[in-house]
DNA sequence: ATTATTTTTGCATTAAATTGCAAGTATATG
DNA sequence: CATATACTTGCAATTTAATGCAAAAATAAT
């Protein structure tokens, strides 16, 4: 048997049996437990089934709370958001873009900053309601249950209503000659119409995902006017972002 | 059986039965009680459900920072969650308005209900983002940072622009005489318009707040279609109630 | 076809995690 | 206060994971 039809079976058995051990898997596939180990590695690389001690189960399809996936990077994020604020002013009208970056950058404006934010993030709303002097208009919608976020036509329609004085947005990727993209479309959708709206757009990328793309186009990187990254850009690249006309800290 | 995979059965008894000792978790899952107790803490550090002394009960569903005014009437609600959960079926669409008698119905529904939910109260959603069959809707617009609910002219309109099967409108005060009254004039105005768009007005009350009016008036109590409360209320009142067209539960 | 190169696989060794037990400590309950 | 119950801690036995290495298989190059 080939390693591909292996790992498909491998994969199969586990969606349908949501676990499975290692010796039990090596008796199915008639090989090592060592190989099965290592397929069970790389399709959990690959975020198809997950990998646990003494073998595999499935992926949990819904997480269960959107503050599991907050520690990731957060070292970096908090550098992100320590230069997002700075951009921010008392009496100005701010949109918070779903996705941890930008949860981050709520979480660290000050307790008594007078802002009106705007967000279809039901996370940035949690944090938000601590602060007392920030008007928070919620942009409603189809609930998005795994970014925690709304979606669809009423969001769409409400975001072209708010014309705010800047918007943050959390970038999947972002590429000189590409663009901002993303993998999901919807998502696409709603950050097209933040771009379209926004005074003044500052999208925050972790450095590692400058350079590359993905399947939907939100918009040319021209169209952005700052660039946040945790850490510094090679200055060629820097010059080539300058040039497009944004700025990028 | 592999450690994940008795976490997840450990979860899901707790989750069925609300709670759980060691000795009983022990036979089930086959291991020692030390296992056990080791699991209940990696799983509730993990906040999935909470360790007590003695074995581990399951995570209240609604979280802690909505909770201050849960103190009050849990039992009652809870009877009056019951009665509400009955006249939910699959493939409405509900309307859950703010308030804690509304978010206990919310939370007792089934899990596996096939329902659109339209509502405007974030601890709602909080509860129905575990729901995988459940498709929410959230009305959209400026945060009340007390009810953790939303209002204004966006939110208005948007009720207006759907008109659920159900509406379950939480009640300040009711009087045959007076109507359905409220303290607040914003939740007054929201009240009111769920009243006028719906094709059935389920109010919940606690039967204390039967024979008592506050200032702003929502609707006649002959523009409601049934109420529940937590306790039998006297003949004579239900009849007179029942002369309205209302069906008193 | 033959050789070289890469990939895959299984095994041995070492490192790490899990588990149950026991002794001591803390907490509840009458 | 006394007693029972539950919890903590350390430890040893067992199981599982990671790593390096060599043989086998597959693939590419000649």
């Amino acid at each position: 048997m080939i390693k591909a039809e292996r790992q498909q079976l491998l994969t199969k058995h586990i969606a349908n049996k949501q676990s499975a051990q290692l010796k039990e898997l090596s008796e199915l596939l008639n090989v090592s437990e060592d190989t099965v180990r290592r397929d069970i590695k790389e399709l959990a690389d690959l975020g198809i089934i997950k990998a646990v001690r003494g073998g595999a189960i499935a992926h949990s399809p819904v997480p269960h709370h959107y503050r599991e996936r907050e520690n990731l990077q957060v070292t970096q994020k908090e550098i992100i958001a320590q230069k997002a604020v700075r951009f921010v002013e008392d009496g100005q009208v701010v949109f918070f873009d779903g996705g941890t970056s930008t949860l981050a950058v709520a979480a660290a404006l000050r307790k008594d900053i007078q802002i009106t934010v705007v967000t279809n993030s039901f996370p940035v709303v949690n944090i938000l309601e601590d602060y007392p002097s920030a008007e928070v208009i919620f942009i409603g919608g189809r609930l998005n249950k795994k970014a925690f976020t709304t979606f669809g036509s009423e969001t769409i329609d409400a975001i072209r209503t708010i014309k705010a004085d800047i918007s943050f947005l959390g970038i999947c990727s972002i590429d000189l000659e590409y663009g901002i993209t993303t993998r999901d479309y919807e998502d696409c959708i709603i950050k097209k119409n933040i771009v379209a709206n926004a005074k003044r757009v500052i999208a925050l990328s972790t450095i590692n995902k400058v350079g590359t793309a993905e399947p939907f186009v939100v918009c040319s990187v021209n169209a952005i006017d700052v660039i946040l990254t945790d850490d510094a850009i090679d200055e060629k690249t820097a010059a080539l972002f300058e040039e497009q006309g944004v700025l990028i800290q």
